[in-house]
RNA sequence: GGCGGUGUAGCUCAGUUGGUGAGAGCAUGCGGCUCAUAUCCGCAGUGUCCGGGGUUCAAGUCCCUGCACCGCCA
């Protein structure tokens, strides 16, 4: 196993505010960075925010207030995530960081040093209110595309970076590494669309202040692209260097929307390559959400406020819902009625209950100390076999970023619980004082499946998963627990005495 | 227009290199239990596996073709 494991998030535009579509990808990295915590390894998560670029100098100048101070106001709402959602990110870059200004610009500068990056001539259609560049393609019958008003050809003088010579070392690459960029889906388009040949990629600009200046030459400034992935390098300290540096480059995985998936599966190793460093590993491109079965749009005002989510269902349920519902990798569809029917469904009636049911059990018969249990029968033997069946798939699903599969595979160890106590039906033995030690092997064993069950749901629902951990007597934090010992059978604490806790997931009434 | 993908129970989807009567979850109906957040467990289904043709002793699984939908590119 690697030691390390290097995640990311996109870093998110500034001029937007959040929603489900942040908070999903954020969400998803955090369990993924939880889990490979847990299973013993440095794991260095990074988030952050992209404030440079047009369309937040625009925003800012409506408002009258400079960038630099607009992006003061919308981070927090980013960085409010990390409490919200119970997020444990490592750090949070702002790509108006000073550190950041060094990392763009030290990089930009091996790729001028040995010409990867040349100054020529960016021509193409201006539109002056917008102040943007179009494409022919782009064009709207000869209009600006957002305005639709005229647009004028134009020439400035521009840096560009040899995107052409990258096409051979890109698909070697792809080829040496088959696992680079997921799901198989997307593999195919990028390869497809490298193959298809490239041109070589303007870097910078002339009409725009708002960003990071090109070394050497302070009238350019650095295209935001460039900067904006550029973070994953600055978050371990790029262009110092250090520890952390040398531990975590290159990073195992960029969470990425499928939007923005050629930005990091094709210039990103691109620049990289250029400027001698190594490339990810991996990039994960996953789907979008809709609403209530419709397109998330400004006209619609149908975004989902992840905050006022977590007001009302806590941040479990949101999290649990976001990464169960959907295989990772594809498109979803988020309601309310889907929300409720899974918190109540799935959390409350299977995993609450299998543990309420439980420790009720252990209060009634055995004034809730935890029996040590005696031999183990057929039933107790497959219920042992199953958890740690479970604890191998659930990592095989991890690791091949199958959230919502790795989900569903704890639940079968959830209901083989439950149906074990109606198998064994301690209820039944509780009348029978010949019984009484069959009876504490049931609830031992049943206990021990449930604290498994809690065990690697933490990644995914730590806050609920901490509570139970708590209610089972298991000592410190659940999220410090490394899954190779903790998750052997037998885990339980003997001797505890467990109370009979709140319920961890109430019912949400329609 | 080019490349790629998908089309399987009401819904969302699994279906290894072709081979026992085609599956899971949800929803539906019926039955059982009572420890539990009226929770849990069991049983029952229903399917021209998109249409057509072909290869084979044998095809949801391979080949050809048609239709529909989706993605990427132009």
């Amino acid at each position: 196993m690697k030691e390390t494991f290097y995640i990311t998030t996109p870093i998110y535009y500034v001029n937007d505010v959040p929603h489900i579509g942040h908070a999903y990808t954020t969400i998803a990295a955090d369990a993924l960075a939880r889990y490979h915590r847990m299973k013993g390894q440095k794991v260095f998560f990074l988030t952050g925010t992209d404030e440079h670029g047009e369309k937040v100098h625009k925003s800012a100048t409506q408002q009258g207030v400079p960038p630099k101070e607009l992006a003061d106001r919308v981070v927090t709402r980013f960085q409010g995530l990390t409490p919200a959602l119970h997020i444990t990110n490592d750090d949070f870059i702002r790509t108006s960081e000073p550190r950041h200004y060094a990392s763009v610009q030290a990089l930009f500068q091996k790729s001028l040093a040995n010409g990867d990056i040349y100054l020529g001539e960016y021509e193409g259609w201006y539109c002056t209110p917008c102040e943007s560049y179009w494409t022919d393609l782009q064009l709207a019958e000869g209009n600006c595309p957002e305005c639709r008003r005229p647009v004028e050809k134009r020439k400035e003088p521009s840096y560009f970076f040899r995107l052409s010579k990258y096409q051979k070392p890109l698909l070697d690459y792809y080829e040496r590494n088959p696992k680079f960029i997921r799901p198989e889906s997307r593999r195919n388009e990028v390869v497809s669309f490298v193959a298809g040949g490239l041109n070589d990629l303007s870097l910078s600009r002339t009409s725009l202040s708002w960003g990071i200046p090109v070394p050497g030459n302070p009238g350019h400034v650095i295209y935001v692209w460039y900067d904006a992935l550029t973070n994953y390098l600055t978050g371990v300290g790029y262009p110092d260097g250090g520890e952390r540096f040398d531990t975590f480059w290159p990073a195992d995985i960029h969470l990425v929307g499928k939007d923005i998936l050629r930005f990091h599966a094709v210039f990103w190793p691109a620049f990289l390559l250029s400027a001698g460093m190594t490339p990810p590993l991996g990039v994960f491109a996953h789907g979008w959400w809709t609403v209530e079965g419709q397109k998330m749009s400004k006209s619609l005002r149908n975004a989902v406020d992840p905050y006022e989510i977590v007001k009302i269902y806590g941040p479990d349920a949101f999290r649990y819902f976001l990464l169960r519902e959907v295989p990772f990798g594809l498109d979803g569809d988020f309601s309310r009625k889907a929300l409720v029917h899974r918190i109540n469904s799935e959390l409350a009636n299977d995993f609450g209950n299998l543990l309420n049911r439980s420790l009720g059990m252990l209060g009634k018969y055995f004034s809730g100390t935890v029996p040590s249990p005696g031999q183990p029968g057929e039933e107790e033997q497959a219920l042992r076999a199953k958890a740690e069946d479970i604890l191998q798939k659930v990592d095989e699903a991890m690791e091949e970023l199958e959230l919502g599969r790795a989900l569903a595979t704890i639940w079968e160890l959830v209901k083989a619980g439950n149906k074990y106590v109606d198998q064994t039906a301690p209820w039944a033995l509780a009348k029978d004082p010949a019984r009484r030690e069959r009876l504490g092997t049931v609830l031992y064993t049943v206990l021990e499946a449930a604290r498994i069950c809690v065990l690697l749901s933490a990644p995914c629902i730590p806050v609920a998963a901490q509570r139970m951990w708590e209610a089972l007597c298991c000592e410190g934090a659940v999220e410090k627990a490394v899954l190779s010992s903790a998750g052997r059978w037998g885990g339980l604490p003997e001797g505890a005495t467990l109370a009979r806790s709140a319920v961890v997931f109430p019912r949400i009434e329609e």
